[in-house]
DNA sequence: TAGCCGTGGAG
DNA sequence: TCTCCAAGGCT
């Protein structure tokens, strides 16, 4: 049974979709690929991505197959490298527990690594075309505008009305466009931040609206402050190769390579803290040469301050990957097949370009 | 359960 | 190098 209210959500769906390349073929590897990636990523940021990706693993046979460095590098800049490590184990488990075929059955999808109740729901609405709700955050803003729900979406209590909320208007059938419908409106109209509820085609239905509180709904948790660490890493050559380091599977930048270093402890001079961690780290004593450059970025939980450094060992010398999975000194040429965060790949960039400490 | 996990764009 | 946050999942 419709409503009025999916009734005019489909309506304007059909009419203001955005052409993606995983929509206007909705298979399940497809949409599997493409749900992974749009988490916490915008569509546009996705796209190009996607595009890579399909063409690189066109199907979860050749994706089980695969290196995980080729996987990380086809993924590299997209973020929350998990996601990447984590569809390259399901792929291998696709083929391994369910004869290579993606399961229909939520509750087996989310025995896949990397997907959990969303994304169970919306593969399989999408995908298999079955009933079910998928509350993303758009949709939970959505709802929580249309209802006036006066409490963070995080709230147990909120999420619940939510979810009511939604099972009571999915129409029967049609729970992939109802769901896309709703996620595509909180993308275009029914914004974070100055939603356009004139182009709304449920302004009539909205008591957010109808209250004029669309900007006090849903409510916001005051955000702490992000701790700001100085950091140093040392770009150490031997022989016209430069040392890598593959950082450990789990945790920040699971399994990508980086110039090693570390923190800056408190009192302590750039120069020092270099030496000690590629001490630690290592086992290397090396003379510090002139700086390559100074690096910012902000990560989720904490920001950075990089001070990078050309370095040479004291002595010829073995490092010991302490604190790495693996090492590997590299030539210029290599570096770009050595999956890498933003940072280190912006410093291989630049001893690349600049031939930095080469002469 | 709340903290961890990237990056880019908008304001 | 300000804040916010985007089709979340994991521990």
């Amino acid at each position: 049974m419709t409503s009025v209210f999916s009734d005019k959500l489909l309506t304007w769906y059909q009419q203001n979709k955005r052409l993606l390349p995983w929509r206007d073929n909705p298979q399940p590897y497809l949409v599997w690929i493409s749900e992974i990636m749009l988490q916490q990523t915008k569509v546009e940021t996705a796209i190009p991505y996607f595009q890579r990706w399909i063409d690189r693993f066109p199907d979860i046979a050749t994706l089980a197959e695969a290196n995980q460095s080729e996987v990380l590098q086809v993924w590299e800049g997209l973020g929350y490298y998990a996601r990447a490590r984590n569809l390259h184990q399901a792929a291998k488990v696709i083929m391994e527990r369910f004869n290579g075929q993606l399961p229909e059955n939520p509750t087996k999808l989310r025995s896949l690594p990397g997907i959990g109740e969303y994304t169970a729901n919306a593969i399989a609405s999408i995908a298999f075309h079955q009933n079910y709700p998928a509350l993303d955050s758009n949709i939970s803003r959505v709802i929580a505008r249309l209802i006036a729900l006066d409490l963070p979406v995080s709230d147990k209590n909120a999420k619940q009305q939510i979810h009511e909320f939604v099972w009571v208007q999915l129409p029967n059938g049609k729970a992939d466009q109802f769901n896309q419908a709703l996620m595509e409106l909180g993308a275009l109209i029914c914004t974070p931040r100055k939603p356009n509820c004139n182009q709304c085609p449920l302004i009539s239905e909205c008591q957010a609206n109808q209250q004029n509180r669309q900007n006090q709904i849903p409510r916001r948790i005051p955000k702490k402050s992000l701790p700001h660490l100085t950091v140093t890493a040392g770009v150490i050559w031997q022989d016209r190769r430069v040392l890598i380091a593959q950082r450990p599977q789990n945790g920040l930048l699971g399994g990508l390579w980086e110039f090693p270093g570390g923190k800056l402890e408190k009192d302590e001079s750039l120069h020092s803290c270099l030496l000690r961690e590629l001490n630690e780290e290592l086992n290397l004593p090396v003379n510090i040469e002139k700086k390559i450059g100074v690096y910012y970025h902000a990560y989720t939980h904490f920001k950075i301050t990089l001070h990078a450094f050309c370095c040479y060992p004291v002595s010829r010398s073995s490092p010991l990957p302490l604190n790495h999975q693996a090492l590997y000194w590299a030539e210029l040429n290599e570096l770009a097949h050595f999956p890498m965060g933003k940072i280190d790949r912006q410093i291989a960039h630049t001893i690349s370009k600049e031939s930095i400490c080469l002469s």
